[in-house]
RNA sequence: GCCGACGUGGCGGAAUUGGCAGACGCGACAGACUUAGGAUCUGUUGACCGCAAGGUCGUGGAGGUUCGAGUCCUCUCGUCGGCACCA
């Protein structure tokens, strides 16, 4: 029979029988050990694009694998489907944006088909129908109940061109650009509603060593949350009683060292505290601030400015009066929005005394400098000509500090916090640089906020019966900057649950963040409630089916999630945790970030580029199986890297190979009978196959795996023209070749299976078990070199010890030409590695 | 500026963690089969010297440790990512 092999019609004929075998439903009852595989679910963009591919067939690949090494695994998918792609689609094609993402949905969904892939589409969640989002309004609404949502008035970040507020985690760079759209933010005034994130900001920290997450996105978490541990203590205005300012630092070990003090810009007690002679350049100053943008203000970084109040503060360690100034270096959104400047310890403030001619007064000196005992060294003269400020906290003593004198770090911290915390109503603070979640959005496709606000009873939250808040159908969608939900009047007028009264709805929606928030948690079972009432006591989930599959035991996606969803679905655990809804503290146990795939130009694949690929028109030439290999083989998964569309070509010759080796016959039948050398050979290439294919599954190392099995095709194709075609050695290889092509290559691989009259299906079939012993060389190839210079190989026993290897070296007849005359004077001698003459 | 990752043939990338650098694939070159080849198969392919046997050099650069370094240490250059006046 003279067939090739044709990915077009296998593939198509696969992908229809795995279904109707219904092969990837979620068993919950198993002995198996449970495996929860999760990758990130895509947003319904309309097409599955190159990026997609990367994501998903690897994840598969290891979700398959993982199933046949005997775990009960669950692989469901689901679409992130409210966001702005669909108004903006809504705006130009006039359709409405459901109409637009579920037709998207479907389209993707058959595209997900096509690449083979096993997700469990009986548990497949939509963010955006009302029995998905009545829960997210609910976590709304138990947020609420705890004191975890919040609404209030404060500078926040707005997107001028997606036309909406944003949380501080999707304003990017250094530029302060949108994440999406990529234009820099601008601040408005605005009241929104956020969530207390940082309540939660001590744990998220902790939890981070709990998890198996790459390192650099445990860092990124951390440098978010920006951690700092300080004191917070009060300055009293001179000549003002009743007046004093707040600041923090995070060393009060430098107290003393203090010369001046600087309020930013915005803060209250400027009014208050200028000296009428300063009032114009204070004023001046003020407003230059204020019409300084951000971006103005981040750029400007290094060149300091400010201007002197009038007003002098007090030291509260010696009773120094010490001049107070504004300077926009000091920002009113971190800390007290005030500091005690000590130029000659902090580099900011040094530039800043320099420039306006401060005093640089040393209160802190290295230990060894202390040590000498030369008080010139930290004198007024020293003091002058300080070059640059020493802020190293590690080795330093304290000078200049009164009784505080040769206390070293960081011992003086605690001596000096302690000393604030009595005499100056200071205690030890802990800050941030995470800030609230701004929840708010004023785009209409998204999850309606569920608040009401009422004349007489105030804010007042939609009660639990009355979720879902349905999205009008007929709304407009325009962005205009305000909700326009504000513009549906059906939508936005309501009866108080409380009193009846007139009342209005909120008409913000949320970000999208939190549908995607609790996802993993809404695969887990049924979460529509056709006809049925919420109460505060309903979870979305069945808690006997999460006691079994949660948490994520593996979740996989790209590293740009980092400090939002990643960061976002953390918090969310936890306070459900505390809501009493789960009983773990981290959603997913470990993480794997795959690299991005880039254009063949090597850029990021834009549209305006012109660089994007588009997977479809491969699988149609090539096969869903070779560029799902492709993809896995083109470089280490974490790295990702460009397209290359010739490399395509390599994989497509492997898999025709495969099917060449495994169905057709040998060209010349040798008839004869193997020898046990042969088989030998052969069961060891297939053994170390074995091992070698399954630890790199095991690390997602899917590029050398594929290596491994392409190496491992090539030894069968030169050894079925061999006399150990037909036998046991080779229907085991050759079973073993499509058991380990199965979870990366899932069609072809079945198609073997099946012409090589094995049952179905290859995807339920234990994975093959590598044998050390028969993978193990008995002869090896060894180099022996002479003062590090490979100079002769030679074949020893595997088993070869030290003193046989170090008499087969020297019996090399190459060797002793080299070593003749001279004399040996030492031998290294590596059993199963190398041999080492030193040789003078 | 701070933190982190990375730097290997013409290209993508390997290298059991200190032990034969360049697995596997792409591309290129040569050959076979062909009316044809942008199909398939076979062989060669790090650079340099040499007719050859063989030799020398070689993992961004400079030093160092070691019998032995792509791998460890110090300095340095470059690329990418994150944070950035955070007190």
């Amino acid at each position: 029979m003279k067939d090739h092999y044709d990915p077009s019609i296998i593939e198509a004929k696969w992908q229809k029988k795995w279904e109707e075998a219904k092969l990837y439903r979620r068993h919950d009852s198993s002995d198996k050990e449970k495996w929860y595989f999760l990758t990130m679910l895509p947003y319904p963009s309309g097409d599955l694009h190159a990026g997609h591919w990367y994501a998903m067939s690897p994840s598969d690949a290891g979700a398959r694998f993982k199933r046949m090494r005997g775990y009960n695994v669950w692989f469901p998918i689901g679409f992130d489907a409210f966001g702005l792609p669909a108004e903006n689609a809504a705006i130009k094609h006039g359709l409405h944006p459901y109409t637009w993402t579920m037709a998207n949905i479907e389209r993707m969904r058959g595209q997900l088909r096509k690449l083979g892939t096993m997700f469990d589409w009986e548990h497949e969640a939509i963010s955006c129908l009302p029995g998905y989002y009545q829960w997210t309004q609910w976590f709304f609404r138990k947020f609420y109940d705890m004191g975890l949502a919040y609404r209030d008035k404060a500078p926040v970040d707005f997107c001028p061109t997606c036309n909406t507020t944003l949380a501080r985690e999707q304003v990017w760079g250094e530029d302060r650009h949108c994440e999406r759209c990529g234009t820099p933010v601008i601040i408005k005034n605005l009241a929104q509603w956020k969530f207390r994130i940082l309540n939660y900001a001590e744990e998220l920290l902790d939890g981070l060593d709990q998890v198996q997450w790459p390192e650099r996105v445990k860092t990124m978490q951390r440098n978010w949350i920006g951690r700092s541990e300080g004191v917070e203590f009060t300055m009293p205005v001179q000549g003002h009683p009743d007046l004093s300012f707040r600041v923090f630092t995070t060393r009060p070990d430098t107290t003393f060292g203090m010369s001046f003090a600087v309020l930013a810009p915005e803060h209250p007690l400027v009014e208050q505290i200028i000296t009428p002679a300063q009032h114009e350049a204070v004023h001046d100053y003020v407003d230059a601030a204020k019409r300084k943008s951000e971006l103005a203000r981040q750029t400007d970084a290094g060149e300091k400015t400010g201007v002197f109040t009038g007003a002098y503060a007090i030291n509260p360690v010696n009773q120094q009066p010490v001049p107070i100034w504004i300077a926009d270096y000091v920002l009113m959104g971190y800390g007290t929005g005030a500091i005690m400047a000590v130029p000659a310890h902090d580099e900011r403030d040094f530039a800043f005394a320099r420039k306006y001619g401060l005093a640089t007064p040393i209160v802190i000196v290295p230990s060894e400098v202390y040590a000498a005992g030369d008080a010139t060294a930290w004198d007024e003269e020293a003091a002058r000509t300080l070059a640059e400020a020493y802020s190293l906290k590690e080795g330093g003593v304290m000078v200049n500090s009164a009784a505080f004198d040769g206390t070293p770090w960081p011992r003086s911290f605690d001596a000096t916090a302690a000393w604030l915390a009595e005499q100056a109503a200071g205690e030890r603070k802990i800050n941030y640089r995470l800030h609230n979640w701004l929840i708010s959005r004023q785009r209409m496709w998204g999850v309606p906020i569920p608040i009401i606000y009422c004349p007489t009873c105030g804010t007042v939250p939609v009660p639990y019966e009355d979720l879902p808040v349905l999205l009008p159908e007929d709304a407009e969608f325009k962005p205009t900057g305000e909700s326009p939900l504000k513009y549906h009047e059906g939508f936005r007028f309501v009866k108080c649950p409380q009193c009846g009264g007139d009342a209005e709805r909120e008409i913000d929606t949320m970000d999208t963040f939190l549908c995607s928030s609790w996802y993993q948690y809404a695969y887990l079972s049924p979460y529509w409630k056709e006809g049925e009432t919420l109460s505060a006591d309903d979870i979305p989930w069945d808690a006997q089916v999460a006691e079994m599959w949660m948490p994520v035991d593996l979740y996989t996606g790209g590293i740009e999630h980092a400090t939002m969803h990643l960061l976002y679905t953390r918090f969310f655990t936890k306070a459900m945790r505390d809501a009493g809804v789960v009983d773990f503290d981290e959603p997913m146990l470990r993480l794997f970030n795959q690299g991005m795939i880039l254009g063949e130009d090597g850029e990021k694949m834009s549209k305006s580029r012109g660089n994007v690929v588009n997977p479809d028109d491969y699988v149609s030439q090539y096969g869903a199986d070779a560029v799902r290999a492709f993809l896995m083989f083109i470089g280490p998964w974490e790295q990702g890297g460009p397209w290359n569309p010739r490399g395509i070509g390599g994989v497509q010759r492997f898999l025709h190979r495969v099917w060449t080796v495994a169905v057709n016959p040998p060209t010349t039948p040798t008839g004869a009978t193997p020898s046990d050398r042969q088989i030998a050979d052969l069961r060891r290439a297939t053994h170390q196959t074995i091992l070698k294919v399954t630890a790199d599954y095991e690390e997602f190392k899917y590029n050398t795996m594929i290596a491994a099995l392409m190496g491992f095709s090539n030894t069968l194709t030169t050894a079925k023209e061999t006399s150990v075609y037909g036998s046991d050695a080779w229907n085991e290889a050759i079973s073993s070749l499509l058991l380990m092509m199965a979870p990366a290559m899932p069609h072809i691989s079945e198609e073997l299976w099946q012409r090589l009259h094995k049952p179905f299906s290859i995807h339920t079939q234990p994975w093959p078990q590598g044998d050390p012993e028969l993978a193990k060389e008995d002869v090896i190839e060894i180099p022996v070199q002479i003062n590090g210079k490979v100079r002769d190989r030679i074949q020893v026993a595997a088993g070869a010890d030290k003193a046989s290897l170090e008499t087969a070296a020297l019996a090399s007849e190459k060797i002793q030409a080299w070593i003749e005359g001279k004399t040996v004077r030492k031998v290294i001698a590596v059993p199963g590695r190398m041999v080492n003459l030193v040789v003078q």
